[in-house]
This record gives structure tokens, sequence and C-alpha cells, in this order.
DNA sequence: AAATAAATGTAGTGACAATTACACTTTTAT
DNA sequence: ATAAAAGTGTAATTGTCACTACATTTATTT
């Protein structure tokens, strides 16, 4: 696919050149965070095939030979960079708790904080990049920001539904469906828009909340 | 970015030898027909960057010569390639009434097509396509997929809806960003899980279209 | 302070792939 | 049938990159 010359590794034994190392202290611990910033505004501009390792490096300082020793390879530190943002991105959103009071409010909380997170610049950044690069050939990163994002929120609020369900405040056949078909709602008018550009008005996801909430509620709140 | 070394044109003239040329009749149409062919093959199968135009030419015979007679270069390959498809794909939706019967009913026709449109293998091929290549700089495809495809749904979808609020029968503030938010019902949830190579039942394609129309109609129904 | 380990800088290497050149053959139109 | 146009095959050109090697400097540890 990619020019990738130094995969000669005939696959004998667990391989262990490729083995990231970890600096212990000081002046190496900075490097590598340097050349993760670097790589970061890199990889966040101009995406995976588009980034060049020896434009970081030549940017962030130090050498090739340190890049390697850390990240192992490219990818290497593509998903170290990854791993690093998605959680930045993802976790508070995760210990976040949503539901404190009616079901209306509870909504409108959970709906404007998930918009927040998607609407980051590093939130799109983040999105673009995994659908955008390595798609072609199944990757850990997918799973990863699947599994941190898109999923959490479905089953947080998934979760929820489903207990005003057992409640008889709601009336809904697959909870966890209609939790993905509401965050839907908020969100996925604005998908194309910002792949393609577009920047989004604070209150047009207003409005995409505001109406979403009122269709989803009228449409299954137990009379 | 990519490489492309052949862009020494200085630019002062309107560069006349990028001209795509036309064949006008017989061999030169069917080895037309038969690049574009094996070109979408390997484009849906490696994206743009994973294809090489040697590959195309050594598989659909042929020589390199022709093509880039026939379309200047990769990208004019690819473009052509994925007009053609997007056409192929997104036409006849544009073209098909759906509204004979009752709101419930149109709904149900409605969608049930655009899943079959976005749940074909070129559907999904395309889509990953637009978003996963050329997507870091502008460029005309994203224009030509998002006019065809998405915002041709919204509007057909869309002007039913306002129709329907002018007559009273839908209690609806925006009924364009309704429409997206019901087409994001009923296919925003597959999105990830294809994407990222998984295969979505007929079943599931049904509950959630059911559930939809459900919460949906519910939701803003005039009583 | 000496020995050991890590970091640097520069300069390769090897692959790959888009695009062009060219000499040659086949088709098409007059 | 014959000249002009279009098509073919092969090989060369040119760039770009990921990744490696190595000789040298700097930091860390005992």
């Amino acid at each position: 696919m990619t020019q990738n010359p130094a995969n000669q590794s005939t696959d004998k034994e667990p391989v262990e050149q490729t083995k990231p190392e970890v600096s212990t202290n000081k002046r190496g611990l900075e490097r590598r965070k340097k050349l993760l910033e670097v790589a970061e505004k890199h990889f966040f501009s101009f995406g995976y095939a588009g980034t060049s390792v020896n434009e970081i490096v030549k940017e962030a300082g130090g050498s090739l030979n340190t890049l390697y020793r850390y990240f192992g390879n490219k990818l290497g530190l593509f998903e170290a960079v990854f791993k690093l943002k998605t959680d930045e991105l993802f976790t508070p959103f995760a210990h976040m708790d949503f539901w404190q009071d009616d079901i209306e409010t509870n909504l409108f909380r959970f709906g404007e904080c998930l918009q927040r997170v998607t609407s980051t610049p590093d939130g799109i950044a983040i999105y673009r990049l995994v659908v955008t690069e390595n798609n072609f050939e199944q990757s850990e990163i997918q799973r990863i920001f699947y599994q941190l994002g898109p999923q959490t929120g479905i089953r947080i609020l998934g979760d929820y539904l489903q207990r005003m369900k057992d409640k008889g405040k709601l009336d809904l056949e697959d909870p966890y469906l209609a939790a993905s078909q509401f965050i839907e709602m908020i969100k996925g008018p604005f998908l194309y828009p910002r792949l393609f550009g577009e920047t989004i008005e604070e209150q047009q996801l207003h409005q995409a909340l505001k109406q979403a909430i009122h269709i989803f509620l009228n449409g299954c709140l137990q009379k």
C-alpha cells in the first residue's frame, strides 16, 4: 500500500527490534513530548499519509534515530499520538454524571456535552483521522476510537434510557438503539458539513438539540 | 503531499497538455471502458493512495500513454470513476416518488429506499472513498457526492415535511433539519460499524426504521 | 572522573510510483 | 492504398519517503 521498506522482518520470532523503548528521565521525556506535539500538529493537519517523519524531526529537533527508538516506526508514532488525544477527549465525558434531574433536562445536559466534545477542533481532527487514514486495512486505531467514543456514549445514554423504560416512564422497544438514534439526531446533521470544511454555528447546534429532544421525548414519553 | 512530479507546469498559460481527450469511436471507447472498470475495482479495494496507475494498466491492457491521454492524470481517472459511480448510485433515488400514501407509509418507503442505497456495496465503497481520500485538501469530489447524495435526500424529504407542516399535519419547527434528523436516525447508527468492517443484518435495518418512524411520527404528529 | 548509555546530525539506501519518452504497430479517414 | 491519427509496450526519469548506519557529542551513573 504505502511504502514500507523496513518490513523485511521474516516473521519467525516475536520481532524485538521494533519494541518501542521508554526513556526514563529528563531530556528523553522532553524530547518525547516535543516529538509527540509536533507529530500531532502534522497528523492533524495533513493526515497520516501526508506527514513526513523527516519533517517532524526537522521541526521538533532531535534525531530520527531517537524517534525510531521511542516509537518503533511511523505507525507507532501515530498510535501514540492518537491514543493520547483520544483519551484526552473522551475520558472526561465518560466520567460525567448527567442524570440528576428530570428526563428533559438530563437529555439536554447530555446532548450539550456530547455536542461540545464532537465540536472541538481536536474532536473533529481525531474523527477525520480515524475515518480518513488506515481505513483500508483493519487497525487498532479504529477499535480504540470506537470503544472510547461512540460506543461509550451509546452505553451511557442507553443505560439511562433502559432505567427509564424499566420505571415505566419511557415507551421504547430498544433503548440502546434509541440512544444511538438520539445521538445521531444531534450530531449526524453536522457530519458532512464538518468533513467538508464548513463551520457550524453554536445556534445551529442548539436548535438541533432542542428539536431532537422535542421529537424524541414527545415520541416515546409514556402517557 | 503525495508524489506528483509532473507539476512542473509553470502556471502561465491555461495549460493545454492536461486536457483529457475524448476518444470518439470503437476501440478507444472499449479501452476507456475497460480502464474505468479496472480502475474502479482498484480504487474501491485499495483507496486512492493505495492504487497504482501502473497496476491498472497492467491489468486492463492497453498502455499508460492511452490512460494519460484520456484522463490527464491519476486524479482525473479517479474523478471519472467517481462521478460515474455516484450518478449510478444516486440518480435513481433522486427520481423516485415516495409520496403517494399516508405519512407513515411514505416515511417507510423513503426510509427503506435510502437504507437500500446506502447499504449497497458500491454505496459503502463510495462513501469510504469520499471520506477517506482527498480529504485534507478540498476537492470537487466531495462537493459532487454531497450534492448528489446527502443533500438530495434532505431536500426530497424536507420538501415533503414542509408540505405536511403547511397542511397542519405535522408540528415541526424546521422541516429540513427534521428531515436530516430522521435520515440520521435510520442510517447513523450503522455508520461506524460499517466503516469498521461489520456487516449489518437486514433485520437491524428494519428495526431501526420501525423505531425511528415510531418516535418521529409520535413526536411531531399534530394532535 | 571514568565508564556507560542515550541523543544528535548527517548522509545514505532501497522501494515505490507517477509521469514522460520513444520507437513501433494498428486503425481510421481521404 | 496511403497518410494521419490513435494505440501499444517498454524503459527511463524523477521525486518522495520510510527507515538505517555511523561517527560524534552529551548526559547519567557508579
